[in-house]
DNA sequence: CCAAAAGTGTTCACGCTACACCCATGC
DNA sequence: GCATGGGTGTAGCGTGAACACTTTTGG
């Protein structure tokens, strides 16, 4: 081989797996199943094989825990330290995922001790593992603002007060009802649906999907996705 | 050692160095000096060893061609595509660089065969740097709109205009001279200096330095630096 | 005095903010 | 008919865009 007298490395991808439930930003944490630090909690991760790019790998743990395919997956950054994993030199590429809390496969979860955490109520975590998630709150952040993610969290249908609801526990404030309903509509990227939900008013509120045909059509015109004045 | 079954991959680092020298936006690349591809154009690059880190990696790769430490550096991402180098399977971590163009080493640069490529005027590179730089530029247009990384393109000191041309160079369009000016004074993270830059004006221009000491406490009380509205 | 770049002033339009107000409906 | 969340109207303010204008000084 060329490169026969260079050092190799184990690599690990770690996935830092957010969901919403009705009002709290959520996070998929599971009980580590192997030393060291076997019983703690952790990221949902796995190492990297010969015949696999790194996002087949992540795709990989993501569905060997949730059941789940087609998620939202992003690659997040590359965490080298020598000594981030006691037992040996391991160096992680995290990644942060989002899902729709509703479809993950609740069996898959309890079997590996899989557990939702309010994301300002997590417990311990191994290695650097809370410093992989504060990036990934981070970077959730900051996408949030210019490109439709947060749509992955929510279920298919949903109300402009669930959707401001998510944006509100991403950023961890209030916004303006009447303001967010007239920004996002006016963007033009939901259809109206003929139902209303009527679980919190008796006037109902309209359910609205997600046009994403529509949103890559007018990306490919030069549109950008933007709620950075919400 | 506990993972011993799993499998083990070669790492490299690969540097996007940007440079700016008046008006135009440059980048650093050298004639790859081993094989495969050896003469062809390349990022600066190299491998991962057992007892650094990434970042380490990177910065040592950066001082061995540019003889410059205390460069800025970002990490970009990892490319890990099965036949990216057609000799062996290496998993690379791009980063992206941001040195001022009159500082460097002359002599290195001549000994690396290294040569500065006006950022629309690049050679054919080799396997996926070509992809990569793509990727940095998106991230350097990014990264300056909400951060003042362009002050590292430049001298020490600079005028209102050269640092206007700069963006103008990153943007890749003209920008309004008045309303630039007005911006950034507004911030207030420039000192002016006593001297003036007659080089292009009979009047002078001032120069100024970035006042990095303010900008870290206008941070650290929530200030953020955003040129985005340019 | 004049050219040419540095730097200032001013108007306009647009978009976010704040808050008042109307709407629909189950009880 | 009234309480409740859904949804609309609108005045005011701040800021970017555009461009006219003033300043400085070497030739």
């Amino acid at each position: 081989m060329t490169y026969s007298e260079k050092d190799r490395f184990y690599l690990a991808v770690d996935c830092v797996i957010f969901g919403f439930d009705n009002d709290k930003l959520k996070l998929l944490l599971y009980k580590r199943d192997f030393e060291p630090q076997k019983g703690m909690w952790s990221l949902m991760g796995g190492f990297l094989r010969k015949n696999e790019t790194l996002d087949d790998a992540a795709y990989r743990v993501l569905a060997r825990i949730t059941g789940l395919r087609n998620i939202y997956l992003d690659q997040l950054s590359v965490f080298s330290e020598l000594d981030r994993d006691p037992a040996d030199r391991v160096i992680s590429i995290a990644y942060f995922a989002l899902i729709n809390i509703l479809d993950y496969d609740q069996e898959l979860l309890r079997q590996y001790g899989a557990q939702w955490f309010t994301i300002d109520e997590l417990p311990d975590l191994i290695f650097d593992h809370y410093d992989i998630v504060n990036r990934a709150l981070r970077r959730l952040k900051r996408k949030a603002k210019t490109q439709p993610i947060g749509f992955e969290l929510l279920p298919e249908n949903f109300t402009i007060t669930q959707l401001r609801n998510l944006y509100e526990a991403i950023y961890q404030r209030q916004i303006e009802p009447a303001n967010f309903r007239r920004k996002i509509m006016s963007m033009g990227l939901l259809n109206r649906l003929p139902m209303k939900d009527k679980n919190n008013s008796r006037k109902g509120a309209f359910l609205y999907s997600f046009n994403k045909e529509k949103y890559e059509m007018l990306t490919a015109k030069g549109f950008s996705f933007d709620l950075s004045g919400i």
